[in-house]
DNA sequence: TTGTTATACCTTTTAGTTCGAGGTATCCTC
DNA sequence: GAGGATACCTCGAACTAAAAGGTATAACAA
């Protein structure tokens, strides 16, 4: 891993693409955007992550892609299928899971 | 990164070390077990992974350790510096951050 | 006393992610 | 017509963590 951003995410591109495309399709550089947004600017997440992601995820079935030329430019739109809906609930189900935990180890005792 | 305890892990294993020796002086293997106990098994990091950050976070300057033979078998046991509590002020907060990014972008709308 | 489990340390290999930088091309504004 | 924003993409470097393997002592059971 690198450097920026601070640590502690895997598999946090996967699940906020996911997350974003459950509300409506988009295109792969208004993703890149929308994260920045959506969390807040506590995570921005380059082109060089999210399109590679982007295409594994068509590749094992979770999104279909269509290319819409708008204006001269060809966006390329990203939808859900019913897989993508499943690893979606999954992957938040896992994340609810470690946060819990993570939280139970942090607030323990021991502020002494 | 690999497959297992679920993803979203980076930067984790070093913000519980640092936050179980913030409480008291432990060794190796007892962190290990530690670990699983306080997270409530949500999380479960082999000594694999353990031993490794230990090293590492002692070579920084984080953790000072001493061995000390117990019954027989020799125990390291590992205390924070002033730069490991430093350090873990720092996880802390940008776990805190991320984590809060995330919830936001999870609960925003389209539950559609 | 032999074998197994638990304690306790450790390293090496492998696999996987993310980041950064770079690359192309169109459109719009100044 | 130059520069910035839009829009796609790929590759290499850096880093992580996971798994598996390795040593050795202690404790307990068969």
């Amino acid at each position: 891993m690198a450097k920026s951003n601070p640590p502690f995410m895997s598999g946090v591109p996967e699940l906020l693409l996911l997350r974003l495309l459950q509300t409506r399709e988009m295109y792969g550089y208004e993703l890149v955007r929308s994260i920045r947004e959506v969390t807040g600017e506590a995570i921005s997440l380059g082109e060089g992550v999210i399109y590679p992601v982007l295409h594994g995820l068509e590749r094992n079935g979770s999104l279909r892609s269509k290319r819409k030329p708008v204006g001269g430019r060809t966006r390329v739109y990203y939808t859900l299928t019913k897989k993508g809906r499943d690893r979606l609930v999954k992957l938040q189900g896992d994340w609810h899971r470690i946060q819990t935990g993570i939280a139970n180890a942090l607030e323990s005792p021991g502020h002494a």
